[in-house]
Parts: C-alpha cells; sequence; structure tokens
DNA sequence: AATTTACGATACTACAAAGTTTCGAAAATA
DNA sequence: TATTTTCGAAACTTTGTAGTATCGTAAATT
C-alpha cells in the first residue's frame, strides 16, 4: 500500500531531488478529477495532464493510477473538523451533521461517493477508506458523544448504533438519493437521534 | 431505456420465433454474476458463456452489456417484501428492518451495492435504480407507515425523514463498513426511530 | 566538469473488452 | 418445400488504457 519512496533521512541522495511540486500538483489533479469522475474514468494520462507532469513521472513514484487516488484522499482528508465541544448534546449532534450535510452538498462529495463505489469491487481500495476516514471519523465521534455519557445521554447507549442512525441517514441520501438536503435536515435528524438516546432521568431539564 | 423488443401482438411473425428460454437464462447469468462482480468486471463474453447462450444474442436484443444487468435488476425485484400491516408501529418497524437487514446479508446484497456503486457514474443506472427499486420502496413504506399518523405515530411526523432514518444505517452499513449486523441491530434501531417519531399523547399506552 | 537522478514529452507495447460479422443449423410460417 | 428469422459458436475489428521505454534536458552531488 505504501506509495511514495522514502528518501534516507541522514544525507542527501545524490542526483536531482523529486520535485514535490510536480507530486503535489499530481495529487492535486487526481482529486479535482474526483470531484467530477469515477474511479475507472480517471486515467493515468488525464492525471498527468492535468497536472502538467509526465505520465512517466507518475509511474516513477506511485505504483499504480489508483494509488495516485487513494494517497489523493489521504492528504485531502487530512485536515478535517473535529467533532464539536459545546458541551451541549444536541449542539453537539446538530453542529456535527450540519458540517458534515456541508461538506456532502460541496463539490468534494464526490470525492467520497467515488471511493465508497470503487471501494464495492476494490478490497484495496475498501480497507484504505476505512483506514484513512471511516475509523478515525468515527473514533473522534464516538470520543466526543462519550463526554455525555451518563449524563445527558443514557448511561446505555450504545454509540456503533447512534453513530450509524446519525450518517447513516446522510451517506444514504448522498449515494441513492439525489444528494438533496432540506433546509432543516440536520435539525430534524438530532431531534430523533437525539430522543433515542436522551438520559430519561434528565429529561425535564433539556 | 426500452430494451426487448416487442413483437407485433396481433399475428406470429414469419421465421424462427424468439428463444424465450435463452432470454431468461442471459437475465438469470446477469443477475448471478452481479451477486459476485461489479457492473464494470460484468464482460458480454461472461454472461454469453454463463448463459450458454451466444454473445450474438444478447446483442440481438439489448442494445448493450449494461441493458442486460439493468432488466435482471427489475426482473429481480419485482416480486419483493411488502411492508408488513401488524397494526402495531414498532411491530411494523421491526419487522421491515429485519426483513431488509436479511436481504443485506444475504447473496443479493451485492446487486444492490454493485447498482448503488455504478449509479454513482452511470445516470442511466442511476435513474433505473430510482425508479425500479428506491422510489416504488419508499412509497410502499410510507403508506405503511400512513396508516399509524395521528394514532401511534405523532401527526406531524415527516416520512422522508422517518425513512432516510430507517433504512440509511442499513445502507450505510452494507456500503461504508462491512455489512455485518448484530443480532439486536433491527430491535436497537427500531427504538431509536420509534423514540424519535412516536405520539406523545400515548406515550403510556406503548 | 563529471556523474547521477529526476523531469516532461512522446512513442510504443500489450491487452482486455465492446461490439460486429459470418456461418451452418434449428424452428417457425405460408 | 421454400422462406424467414433465430440460435450458438467463433473469428474478427476496433478502441481505450495501463504501463514501459526512449530521449533530450534540468537540477542536484562530488
Amino acid at each position: 500500500m505504501s506509495t511514495t519512496i522514502k528518501p534516507e533521512d541522514t544525507h542527501r541522495a545524490r542526483g536531482r531531488p523529486r520535485c514535490e511540486d510536480s507530486r503535489s500538483r499530481i495529487l492535486e489533479a487526481g482529486l479535482e478529477l474526483l470531484e467530477e469522475f469515477s474511479f475507472a474514468e480517471i486515467t493515468a494520462d488525464a492525471i498527468a495532464e492535468r497536472a502538467g507532469a509526465s505520465k512517466a513521472t507518475i509511474y516513477r513514484w506511485w505504483p499504480n493510477k489508483d494509488a495516485v487516488l487513494v494517497e489523493a484522499l489521504r492528504e485531502a482528508v487530512a485536515q478535517e473538523l473535529p467533532f464539536p465541544d459545546t458541551g451541549d448534546l444536541r449542539e453537539d449532534l446538530r453542529l456535527q451533521l450540519q458540517n458534515f450535510i456541508k461538506l456532502l452538498t460541496g463539490r468534494r462529495a464526490r470525492v467520497f461517493t467515488a471511493f465508497i463505489a470503487a471501494a464495492q469491487s476494490d478490497p484495496e481500495v475498501a480497507e484504505t477508506f476505512q483506514r484513512v476516514w471511516r475509523e478515525p471519523r468515527r473514533a473522534a465521534a464516538k470520543a466526543g458523544l462519550e463526554r455525555h455519557r451518563g449524563k445527558q445521554m443514557r448511561q446505555n447507549a450504545d454509540l456503533e448504533m447512534v453513530l450509524d442512525a446519525l450518517y447513516g441517514p446522510l451517506y444514504y441520501r448522498v449515494l441513492t438519493g439525489r444528494g438533496k438536503f432540506s433546509e432543516d435536515y440536520a435539525d430534524a435528524l438530532t431531534e430523533i437521534v437525539l430522543k433515542g438516546i436522551v438520559n430519561p432521568h434528565q429529561g425535564r431539564t433539556l
């Protein structure tokens, strides 16, 4: 799975060093193409052309075309929204859903749908999607929700289920619906999930 | 979009009539392949070979390879589970989710993931999936839920939202998770959604 | 300056799959 | 029986793309 060849850290290698600019242009080109095309539709030639690079350079540093796209996702996803922490459960849920809907209705949405589609038939893409996106995101969300356990959130809430209830409808709508979200979608979904997990001992304080 | 050429209904055509057996063998072959491979991985040759038919016969009756798979889905989906009607909202939800989970953990699951994946980059597949599967299913579910409105279900429940909350987590798990469902997944999800839509005026009677 | 490695451009090879055509045989009609 | 249309088999053409190889040049080290 590793793609980029690591140079020795200690001393500079001989000859001309790798052009970091072309590396980032290639990844950026891959990401831009993912905003418009599916995995299979994106050709190595198209990446090279858009990046203003040579196809030879792509295959010099990546084992194949898909590895470029995989690394492009990894880079794009690196700095993503942390789970909110307002102290209030409802507000945390609402903000998180709103942020994610914003992501899923923007240009970058197709990057995710393209990846999920590709993952259905390519185990390597699936594994990367899990490791690079899904697992870290779910871990962050779990930690964010865990703070409320026993307080606003009921003690025995099943977070795996809660996360599915939160994110499932969003992915579902983007993948099988037409990707439209009403203005108050995040609010409405928040209320449903909230009622399902709220601590009954504190019902009056909400 | 229409695929099969309709013969004149009035009088039999001249020459040898179309072999209905090969037609159904081709569709069945397409469906079986969809249980294992993605849209793009399925070749016309593979369909022909598995069907014991000729590739020429495929192209005699379908405009292209994808049309075969699209029609295969349509046929396979024709006789599907109706929305349950036990009279009890909780029971209806539970049965419906259980049935759907059973479908999504069986062989046919990959037919759906393959279609949803293909729909991400093929508008025609997307349109067919909407018309043949999603819309009729949602309409049936809506009608099933509508019976409870104002009774066990609150008067102003937004069914679009409710359906997303019900089906979203399931599709989400199959498409981006690993397709595993715990034994009590349907029960747990039912309770969450139920709390979100239940009629507060009848809270005590549930 | 000599050497080494990377770069972009481009030609090239290899291959897989879509879709077509041909052929001899089979199944229907008139 | 003559005609029409389908069938399966298989050869064939066409096209798209992955990946490689070549070449002249650029940027680094020694």
